[in-house]
DNA sequence: CAAGAAAGGTTACAGTATAACATGAATCCT
DNA sequence: AGGATTCATGTTATACTGTAACCTTTCTTG
């Protein structure tokens, strides 16, 4: 969901609620993890994995829009691994693959 | 750069050019590899890579603002036997990481 | 209680992006 | 050649995304 798909789902219950509510919630959200944003849409996810400091993935399909969170310590590690060899202090990840899902593919969706 | 940068920069000789004139050219550049757009911060790169089709990883430093692009078979390899598992068919990737460059750190700029 | 701090509400606006229409140049068909 | 068509680009206007700055309320503390 987009951070105005947001606002418009709350305000059917507190029509007063202004943008800065929205993405100050998203924010404390997204601080204690049970928030992701997706860069690539501009949008929000909820996490469901209960685990803290991962790295997530994120598959995104562009047909249906579901998008599917995964974990991959080798990714990670390669990640780690590649910004030390110049000397990179890596704080945030943001990885994110577009494509088509196993459902939509079936379908026979044209990629 | 920002497209409102690019805008402004173009704008000193051309300056009737609107937004989608830019957005278009940066489409354009994008398609033939030669632009990278970088999701997390809503601005462009030019690529300096003279490679066609890799995946690239961007370390974005967060203090000075500086971009590195690097290139990953190991990862590329390991994000499509991700996706592969559930059966997802990937067509583009998204790798950011922020975070601090070397030079930033040696500097003792506080994390 | 008064003063100050912290959290959330509210207004207003800045930055990012695109839809939709206008113009013009190149192509093609008769 | 002349008109029709198409494709690229220019242009207007507006929608979407995000945040600065200020206001209000509540809580704390002396």
């Amino acid at each position: 969901m987009s951070a105005y798909e947001v606002l418009d789902q709350v305000r059917d219950g507190n029509p007063r609620l202004a943008p800065p509510t929205i993405y100050r919630a998203l924010a404390a959200l997204i601080e204690r993890g049970k928030v992701h944003r997706l860069e690539s849409l501009k949008a929000f996810v909820a996490c469901r994995c209960e685990r803290h400091r991962h790295v997530p993935i994120f598959s995104i399909c562009e047909e249906c829009g579901t998008v599917e969170e995964a974990v991959s310590r080798d990714i990670t590690n390669e990640l780690s691994r590649i910004a030390g060899q110049s000397g990179f202090a890596p704080a945030r990840h943001v990885i994110e693959v577009h494509g088509q899902c196993a459902r939509c593919e079936s379908k026979g969706a044209p990629a």
